[in-house]
DNA sequence: GACCAGGTATTGC
DNA sequence: GCAATACATGGT
């Protein structure tokens, strides 16, 4: 395992806030390192001072292609700043998560991962994705296996998704599938088009509701003005965050993983 | 054994 | 339109 990548970056980045939360399934914390899949390819990864070690991934564009998953182009610090402007009651939850990046995940990985979160917890949410690219996807590059195609989960029948336990959620999955291979959902369209298109044109899909919708657009397509709003969150609104100003705001996805973080760590 | 989990579809008023 | 309810499954 010698093909390691150094990627600088600054301290306003933290791969364990950003990898171990709630937007992705497929990381794992192993002592100061983190290991997972993405884009086919299994790496493991920890930070060193100011240098993002990738361990893995040989490929050419290594580096930019987890340069822009990690998002680490963006100004987080500038973000942060201008949401606990708008809402100062955001600043200790900003805080805790300090260093939390919206991935750039794929946007059907996001889509389909979703579907499988609705009305369920988290560790199981991770072993039904895990037990689902087991059963359909390719072997990753290093070790383990890529988050399988809408090709290869359209074709599963109802029987192999109840033998991995996603209950009732099958058909939902076979249809979002399904969509995705017949371009009936488009993510190229759904990036360029107006939020609210972008989010009834996903609505569209049975099992799709305001809940998953925005959690595609949000940790699938970047669109970081979508708000998902689930149990917790809900609280929060009730709560430490009623009457927020947040909603609407441009960056109100960024807010809503730090309250999400933040709520649930209490 | 009831209750909950990063909800949604369906039904009934 | 809005409030209840069923829905698979596994953990507490």
């Amino acid at each position: 395992m010698n093909n390691e990548i150094i990627i600088e970056c600054s301290s306003d980045f933290s791969l364990k806030e950003t990898l171990i939360s709630g937007q992705c399934f497929r990381w794992t914390q192993k002592g100061e390192s983190i290991s997972g899949t993405a884009f086919s390819v299994t790496v493991e990864m920890y930070r060193k001072d100011n240098e993002l070690v990738i361990i893995g991934d040989s490929s050419e564009n290594a580096a930019e292609r987890w340069r822009n998953y990690l998002d680490l182009d963006t100004d987080y610090a500038s973000i942060k700043r201008e949401v606990v402007a708008l809402e100062p009651r955001l600043a200790e939850a900003s805080n805790r998560s300090a260093g939390l990046h919206i991935l750039n995940q794929d946007p059907w990985e996001a889509l389909c991962s979703f579907i499988i979160s609705q009305n369920n917890n988290i560790p199981r949410i991770r072993g039904i994705i895990e037990r689902l690219c087991e059963l359909c996807a390719e072997p990753a590059v290093n070790g383990g296996y890529a988050f399988p195609t809408p090709q290869k989960v359209s074709q599963l029948t109802l029987e192999q998704l109840a033998s991995i336990g996603c209950g009732y959620r099958a058909p939902y999955i076979i249809a979002a599938a399904q969509a995705v291979c017949e371009d009936k959902i488009s993510f190229s369209e759904l990036r360029e088009l107006p939020i609210e298109q972008a989010r009834e044109n996903l609505l569209s899909l049975h099992g799709v509701g305001p809940k998953v919708a925005d959690c595609m657009l949000l940790y699938g397509l970047h669109r970081l003005e979508c708000f998902p709003k689930d149990v917790w969150i809900k609280r929060a609104l009730e709560g430490e965050f009623k009457d927020t100003a947040l909603v609407g705001s441009p960056y109100a996805g960024v807010a809503q993983q730090y309250i999400f973080e933040y709520i649930r760590a209490i």
